[in-house]
DNA sequence: TGGTCCAAACTGGTCTGGCCAATTTCCATA
DNA sequence: TATGGAAATTGGCCAGACCAGTTTGGACCA
């Protein structure tokens, strides 16, 4: 039995190869509009059916937009394409209920060390604008969700450092699938949302104030107020 | 216009959510045979071409295994399949050469915070075999490549959060796709070589004796060298 | 009875050709 | 020059066919 060869090679697969390297290459930049299916076929030299394939597959992995009667554009690959399968696959892995609050803590003190020593101005604008929104949220009782997980990711997209930021939208994407329903239950209660509030200030302010050992200890009290929250919850639940 | 209703609904898509759907809720289980093509698309409704597209989405998100002459199957959904493109994607926005190096150095030191806590005798077994192999490596003359990343996989490993392994697995493929040349060079320097086996017998150690404040310190300063390194030969290129 | 081997049935991979609906193009008309 | 609409173009989907592997089910032999 020949071992070495696995599987043959696929025709479609031969096809997304080769838009994918001149993708990657940047012959093809997004906005770019691909030759229309029927031209692909003939120029390779396959059937319209491989053709479709490939397209279908590179749709699928955020590469490509396809407009129906305009044509296929190359799109500008956003990780937000993966999120969804990315999140499902890691989902099925955990087994500890509170790995994802533990994966941001590493994350994120780390994060916050690093943008006390980057913030600019910009940054601090911005994360001064969440703070405010989050305030405003709890004191008008509305929901804190969306304006407390802004704060998080504006304190890692401080740190400039892209890599984290990529992360950062990985983790996110799996609280949204995993905490869902608990997270809903625990804002409703306005004493930690109050306190959520103040730890964020002081995450702020040792973000503005340059200082990187109190900016990673403060995010990291703040994720411990979390998950002490979530684990007491979790055990009135059951 | 209506802003509303973006894009019509494809059939393929459908037919993608309906399988998607069997997997996710465990209807279908991992090594499971799908229905033939031919069949699929009649029980459904709909032409083989549109289940064959929506096959070929699914393979291409790693959720499913064809076998030409054989049929289709469930795939345990592994975070490999989704590393190529979620590198390509994260490596365009990539800034700062020292992005993945700083964002491992940020995983990595969690993970062995965590790993001096938990590591089990098993774990510190193969984090055991893999300084082992290094050394060996080291003494004669090998490649170190493999041997260094599998001990630093086995860190994250040890730390038992499925999360922040799989958020390394993205790592290490950030790292082969874009140090890969660079890399080459550096573990050519035998005294490098040796201080990165040496440092990581420290982080062993640290572990071993469940220290989590010597781990992750040992980590940061290994991390610090690398990086340190990286940049000298960055300088001495251009 | 038990194993072997081969043909038939099945399955995915690819192709051809066709129709529809949405978009784009372009020209005749106002 | 602007505009309205027909024609061409494009992707979505379908039907039917052939090929190359895989699987299956017996028929045949030991």
């Amino acid at each position: 039995m020949d071992l070495t060869r696995k599987k043959r090679t696929r025709l479609y697969e031969d096809v997304v190869e080769q838009i994918r390297k001149l993708i990657v290459d940047g012959t093809l930049a997004p906005g770019d509009q691909l030759l229309p299916e029927r031209q692909l076929a003939e120029k390779l030299g396959v059937s319209r059916s491989a053709v479709r394939e490939a397209l279908t597959s590179l749709v699928s992995l955020g590469l490509l937009e396809i407009t129906p009667g305009s044509g296929a554009y190359v799109k500008e690959a956003k990780i937000n394409d993966l999120i969804d399968p990315l999140a499902s696959i890691m989902l099925k892995e955990i087994n500890d209920v509170f790995d994802i609050l533990e994966a941001r803590q590493v994350l994120e003190t780390g994060a916050a060390h690093l943008a006390a020593q980057r913030a600019e101005r910009t940054d601090l604008y911005e994360l001064h604008e969440f703070l405010r929104d989050m305030e405003n949220d709890v004191n008008e009782g509305r929901d804190t969700d969306e304006s407390d997980s802004q704060f998080h990711f504006s304190v890692v997209r401080a740190s400039h450092n892209t890599v984290l930021i990529n992360l950062m939208t990985v983790l996110m994407g799996l609280m949204k699938e995993y905490y869902g329903p608990s997270r809903k239950r625990l804002v409703e209660n306005r004493q930690y949302r109050e306190m959520w509030a103040l730890q964020h200030t002081e995450i702020y302010e040792a973000i503005k104030n340059g200082d990187p050992e109190n900016a990673t200890d403060t995010v990291a009290k703040h994720l411990d107020t979390t998950i002490k929250e979530f684990r007491r919850l979790q055990g009135t639940d059951e």
